[in-house]
DNA sequence: GGTGCTGCTGTAACCGGTTTCAGTGACCGG
DNA sequence: CCGGTCACTGAAACCGGTTACAGCAGCACC
């Protein structure tokens, strides 16, 4: 059928006018007669003609394209994102590369390669090193998502620590509680440093002794079913575990009620992301809710806007949402819902988005 | 910093040679002494040269991307499937672009525009018309991945019916179940459609009744709980339920224990997938495992090879295989680890991977 | 000494678009 | 009738690479 590609010259050639006339035709630019427009429309009509995009990037200097650099955890969390940013993408018509880093060696240098290819960059907090991220925003715009970058590079993250603090308040002061455990690697991600500083806060704020050091595993669930185990072999039982994320946490929940003990009669659980299988188990899990999506999704809008260069390079710090629910503790509604909607009560925690970070010089 | 880009004139200058050598020098193509390569490298090492991606994609006429179309739905499937396709790409420098098609009215368009920005295309079944997909395949190569498109046009994919038909039998035959529902919407995608089919099957073999209308829901936790409530209200309550996948069936499995309900001993649920989660609650679940992440990396390497001219065009079958555990009623392993290890028994569903489909013509 | 390799290098044409700039003819006012 | 706009069009240069082809030494061989 299409032996051999259509050209905007042969478009040209078909329709007895100039290359000129025909890519002002195609994207709607400059001045051409209704007679000669129909002429040239009809052509690229007829031959279905569709204007070569390497061709066009080239001359315009764009890609239209921006990257997305994640370190590749699976999960509803990661799901949420990509979309989110996708979604925001697609509507400049910007397409979207994805590269996960996750156990790769030479992932840095993959960054760089792709960074040849977009005309921005966002990248997760933690998936790539300071001195990588210096280097690609010397080279392009970068936007740094759940974690923060080099000082000029904006950054889109939630108040992770103040969060943690005001969930590990409610168990120490609320409920009382005194043996709490931490689990998740604050080495992992930005995000998990972040809470784990809130979770240590909370304590030294009620002028309580700091807590144990941290059950360091990942953020999936088996690796809350891990976490378990450890919990459960402890000489002295923690009152309750604060979970580095929601996924990690249901795991504890699985680890822990198949081993007989009830939540959150005998163990406390918390988690953080508030995703949507939070809600729906038993107990239904107090978390901290974060707008991934959202978040995502502002970060493609910031990303794009500074790419057109319309837009100051400023971070966006977003809102989080404390959502009590029964795995605290606290009193479930009077008739568990099965549609797993969401329980009261539910408090407010942090209240407004505001802008933060610097300008790039 | 870099004020003009740098290109490979520039170079061409400083070095004092032609572009032509540099070109030669940079992809280590052709003849070029020692010495003058010595030189050319010093100069592009002093600047920090890099071709231009675009440059170079328009010369070799190719894009040095693949796309990747599937719906957007949330959890492990599509991370899994994300990375496995990913994963492969990049080994071959190719970089991945992404697009959820997940409810755009106008998703079509997006694909096709996106056709025009890759080497090769792999579409989740179900996520584009057949007539659409046609247009794409007369474009460039394209691959559908658990789907099956037009003729012509390869696929890589399981045998859900024949699975989700032994699974079923299991339930029907072994455990001599009579009143079993299905949870899914065979409408929603290509491959709930054939586990339906299986699940109709299994009935017809061994000469039962034929089920009852599935229970349409999505294919996502919340669905399942939903699903659950369709369950409990039934006059007659079924013995069990087989799942269109693993988070359904989980949602199930969250919504029924809630209202009090003991699994399996009042219902039995099964599901398909074998996401981790299906291991790690109680009791395990009965599944069927496809190696969603081996799929989308084959599917990857697939693409690429039609899309470099390095192979035939031909589809695959994928094994499945039964995995038994306690959701349906076996005896569980003696003590449930609670490190989530996989549950004996298990059986060996479908063997071996079978080339399949045919040769475009 | 002429001929034919061989190894290296440079010129210029391409890839497929966009865009600048210089026409061209029609039309208008003086 | 003439000069000046104005709407429209096309030739050619450009974006940043790759590569076909030709040219030029240097050398071996007849």
């Amino acid at each position: 059928m299409s032996s051999s590609r259509l050209t905007v010259r042969e478009i040209a050639r078909l329709a007895g006018v100039s290359v000129a006339t025909v890519s002002r035709v195609s994207n709607g630019t400059g001045q051409v007669s209704e007679e000669t427009r129909r002429r040239v429309l009809r052509a690229i009509e007829e031959h279905g003609y569709r204007p070569h995009h390497l061709g066009r990037a080239l001359a315009a200097r764009r890609h239209g394209a921006v990257g997305l650099v994640f370190p590749g955890l699976s999960g509803p969390y990661f799901s949420e994102l990509i979309q989110g940013f996708e979604s925001e993408a697609v509507k400049t018509r910007t397409s979207v590369h994805i590269l996960c880093t996750h156990l790769r060696a030479d992932s840095d240098a993959e960054v760089i390669e792709m960074a040849q290819r977009v005309d921005g960059l966002a990248v997760l907090g933690g998936t790539v090193s300071p001195d990588t991220i210096e280097e690609l925003a010397a080279m392009l715009p970068v936007v740094v998502l759940a974690g923060d970058g080099p000082a000029g590079v904006p950054a889109v993250r939630v108040d992770n620590a103040a969060a943690a603090a005001a969930l590990t308040r409610h168990l120490l002061a609320d409920h009382g509680l005194r043996r709490l455990e931490f689990v998740g690697d604050p080495n992992g991600s930005p995000d998990v440093t972040e809470r784990w500083a809130g979770f240590r806060q909370a304590h030294h704020d009620l002028e309580l002794p700091p807590p144990r050091a941290p059950i360091r595993v990942g953020l999936q669930q088996p690796d809350g079913v891990h976490a378990a185990e450890q919990v459960l072999r402890r000489a002295i039982r923690p009152q309750g575990v604060v979970c580095a994320n929601d996924e990690s946490a249901l795991g504890v929940l699985v680890g822990v009620t198949g081993r007989g003990l009830r939540v959150p009669e005998d163990l406390v659980i918390t988690g953080f992301d508030d995703i949507p299988m939070a809600a729906l188990v038993t107990p239904p899990l107090t978390t901290v809710r974060q707008p991934v999506r959202e978040l995502a999704a502002q970060t493609a809008r910031l990303l794009l806007q500074v790419a057109a260069g319309s837009a100051e390079q400023t971070g966006l710090l977003h809102a989080t949402e404390l959502v009590v629910r029964g795995s605290c503790g606290c009193p479930r509604s009077p008739e568990p819902t099965p549609t797993g909607r969401r329980h009261t009560p539910r408090s407010r925690h942090s209240g407004t988005n505001q802008a933060a970070s610097t300008t790039t010089p």
